[in-house]
DNA sequence: CGAACATATCCAGAAACTTCGATGCGTGGC
DNA sequence: GCCACGCATCGAAGTTTCTGGATATGTTCG
């Protein structure tokens, strides 16, 4: 049985993580989960979105720091960062009228991880 | 300027890379590029289908042995792997009536080097 | 050359994605 | 309480993606 492999859809609690991914035919649940988390990364505007909160101020963005960089509405950036937060990439914290995004610590490391073990 | 980052969208050459993709705010084109690898693995079937060329014996395995494990007809699994070929992951090598299919060394590493690399 | 086989390409339909304007929800200030 | 502000959600249009059947291409064999 090829062992499960965790990347937290949407909470990364603790998740540890591992992938066979190479070594075994991935299963079609695994292979699911790892591609919603590359999926996330699959439009332009998310690599930017994820790349400008992480080099932001304090590693962290509000949706009015964003939209204009990318040069959508409102509405689309946050339907991007949505995404990306359920992706588990992003974290979304309130603080009086704005919503601050900053990039959830290990998210990034542990697709990498996963694809550099793979390619072993 | 932020240096473009190469990832080689077909042809793996030489392909040093480098993203800053955290440290500064990614350019459009650099994203874009970025984002094409990243489709590329956004799909469960494609998944897959790297995974079980991977853990195929040599490391390689033609459509014929592709098609009854994921399931889907014989033009859609070849459709899957062109994408996966031109996104640089994947070769294609032609030996008699059967075309071979393998991970291109190095691919899935500089991806996930890539990920580590921002996530510092 | 013709038949058989493996694979790629073409075409069309269904589903999903991206985007934006309009609107709803929550917060803070007057 | 009411208004202003930031952000999320809804609804819809346009585009892309996924999929399979039919067909074309290329290779081997007799």
């Amino acid at each position: 049985m090829t062992t499960a492999l965790e990347l937290a859809p949407a909470a990364p609690t603790s998740g540890t993580c591992c992938a066979p991914l190479v070594r075994e035919a991935a299963d079609p649940a695994a292979a699911a989960v790892l591609a919603r988390s590359f999926k996330a990364l699959g439009d332009p505007t998310r690599v930017r979105l994820l790349s400008i909160v992480a080099a932001h101020d304090g590693g962290e963005a509000c949706v009015c720091d964003l939209t204009e960089p990318v040069g959508l509405s409102q509405p689309t950036v946050s339907h991007h960062l949505k995404i990306l937060v359920d992706a588990g990439l992003l974290a979304r914290e309130q603080r009086g009228k704005w919503a601050y995004y900053s990039v959830v610590p290990g998210s990034l490391d542990r697709l990498g991880a996963l694809l550099s073990e793979a390619a072993r």
